[in-house]
RNA sequence: CGGGCUGUAGCUCAGCUUGGUAGAGCGCUGCGUUCGGGACGCAGAGGUCGAAGGUUCAAAUCCUUUCAGCCCGACCA
């Protein structure tokens, strides 16, 4: 009889964090690889998570008065050619449809039917800049019909040659909002509000902690003006670019004549924005909490804050102790946490009942109660933090559902907490080449560097050798006159360098 | 697009060197024993061995071709 291993995940983070990363993917139930090379399949309780993702995400996008809208899934392949930069950046990883109709090939299968080409090829959106830029260019006539604010929810495609669940897939889900205003300071003001709400969302929704900043010249969106981001750091100390908002500029306006009439008659250009987030979250989200034991789910963002599991022996407990956890859930949702009752799963499921509780242990549920006959009889529950671990604690029943919103909030507070003291650990400021070379050697821990630095191909340079990336320039940094560690010269900023995913 | 590797049960893989009735573990189904903890026993279902061609009395095994996937590199707003 093989004694359980220690932690529910195999390898821990320590032996193998990538393959850490799979485990608890796979452990949590959250997607697995499907029949289309790069493509996964997301399932339920990972769709629920982005379920609430986008539900709190919508709602704080209304608020800042955007609407939804859909375009289409294709865009016509010479669309992608009007913006230079922006054709560079996408063309290498475009899926392109060329024909509209099979045929039987003669062997038993199928092919394109060469009389049924597409005249102009249509290629599957990588992002919709070009497509949304030609239908705002009719709907902009004037300066009153200025602002714009829309977003779309929808899938992408770029074809990449290597993928990570979550991270990087060829088809993701995401939102894309597209804004054109009238003047370059109104669209640069979206910019930055957008970041500003999503480091809001980071912080108090995935109680992930960011650093807001700005792209530098290499890092930058294609064909965009100025790229803001926020950036996260991950477990294994590397930073993951979690959302971006795109100052535009007139680029795509001039590109796709979105032009209004101002309110002195004259034609100008108008100024856009572009911006989004991914469900990429959900990796970062991961990699920001999850332990050796699979999935923690921050409580507001948590398809079930509490899991009831019942413990019988026989058939007339089972009658007891579920009559028990039905009341019991029912009090539980008589409470609210973050706006709305808390959400209570039952698992009466007919299994046994360790491996039913690491089954919610590995996806991450914020709080399990086991109720057997003694604790009914005690009027007591058996009561699990997962951000705690541990044995559970044996709690009065009135208390725990008393107290069950402050305690969701704790657990909210606690992974924030932990979080930044980890992400604060593994941050410094370095001054000088040679202090940076060793802190990103390769058998060093990394981290984040804060560094003096001036924007050009020497640093590109050296930097590609190290595998290190410049993630980007703090927006509440404080300007501080140095030198730049690469090239000596005068910088006035520090901007923040480390692996990324 | 270079370099390496793998295709056998739902999953992970053994068998191939030396050709001779298709295997294991996990999972699944049933019955029983367990049960405050990731159980155990017994019985069972499940595979044209990636595909095509060749050698042979006989091919998962040897040869040729082909397809697919994985890893390393290159690439990656």
């Amino acid at each position: 009889m093989a004694k359980p291993p220690k932690n529910a995940i195999s390898p821990t983070r320590s032996e193998d964090y990538p393959e850490w990363y799979q485990q608890v993917i796979k452990g949590a139930d959250l997607a697995e690889n499907s029949d289309v090379r790069g493509c996964m399949v997301i399932k339920p309780w990972g769709y629920a998570i982005w379920e609430n993702m986008q539900r709190r995400l919508d709602d704080m996008f209304k608020a800042t008065g955007h609407e939804n809208a859909y375009f289409p899934l294709f865009i016509p392949m010479s669309f992608l050619e009007k913006e230079a930069e922006h054709v560079e950046g996408f063309a290498k990883e475009c899926a392109v449809v060329t024909h509209h109709r099979l045929v039987d090939n003669g062997q038993g299968g199928l092919m394109p039917d060469p009389s049924a080409k597409l005249e102009e090829p249509l290629i599957v959106r990588p992002t919709s800049e070009t497509i949304i830029g030609a239908t705002f260019a009719r709907w902009v006539q004037s300066y009153r019909d200025l602002p714009i604010l829309i977003n779309q929810w929808a899938n992408v495609v770029r074809w990449e040659l290597r993928t990570r669940m979550f991270l990087r897939t060829a088809e993701f889900l995401w939102q894309e909002g597209h804004t054109v205003h009238a003047t370059a300071e109104e669209a640069q003001a979206e910019t930055m509000a957008i970041l500003k709400l999503y480091a809001d969302f980071a912080e108090n929704t995935m109680a992930m902690p960011v650093i807001q900043g700005r792209k530098t010249a290499g890092e930058r969106f294609p064909g965009a003006v100025d790229t803001l981001s926020i950036e996260a750091m991950m477990q294994d100390r590397k930073a993951l670019q979690a959302g971006t908002s795109h100052f535009l500029g007139q680029n795509f306006a001039k590109a796709q004549e979105i032009k209004f009439q101002s309110e002195s008659g004259e034609l100008v250009h108008a100024w856009t924005t572009s911006w989004g987030v991914s469900t990429r979250l959900i990796g970062g989200l991961l990699m920001t909490h999850a332990d050796d034991d699979g999935l923690v789910l921050p409580p507001k963002l948590a398809p079930a804050h509490v899991v009831i599991l019942p413990i019988y022996k026989n058939d007339d407990q089972r009658g007891d102790v579920i009559a028990y956890c039905e009341s019991l859930k029912a009090e539980l949702e008589s409470e609210h946490y973050d706006g709305a009752p808390v959400r209570v799963k039952l698992d009466d499921r007919d299994l046994r009942g360790g491996e039913k509780k690491w089954q919610w242990v590995k996806r991450g549920v914020p709080i399990r109660i086991e109720v057997g006959p003694r604790d009914i009889a005690e009027g007591k529950v058996a009561f699990s933090r997962r951000d705690l671990g541990g044995k559970p604690e044996f709690l009065e029943r009135a208390g725990v559902v008393k107290e069950i919103a402050k305690t969701l909030e704790t657990i909210q507070q606690t992974l924030f907490d932990r979080a930044v003291k980890l992400r604060d650990e593994a941050t410094v400021e370095i001054n000088s080449l040679e202090e940076f070379e060793k802190f990103f050697a390769a058998d060093a821990p990394g981290g984040l560097a804060y560094c003096h630095f001036v924007d050009g191909p020497e640093m590109e340079a050296k930097l590609k050798k190290l595998k290190v990336t410049a993630r980007c320039i703090p927006i509440d940094g404080d300007a501080e006159s140095g030198e730049c560690i690469f090239t000596g010269a005068a910088s006035e900023r520090r901007g923040v360098f480390a692996r990324a995913y």
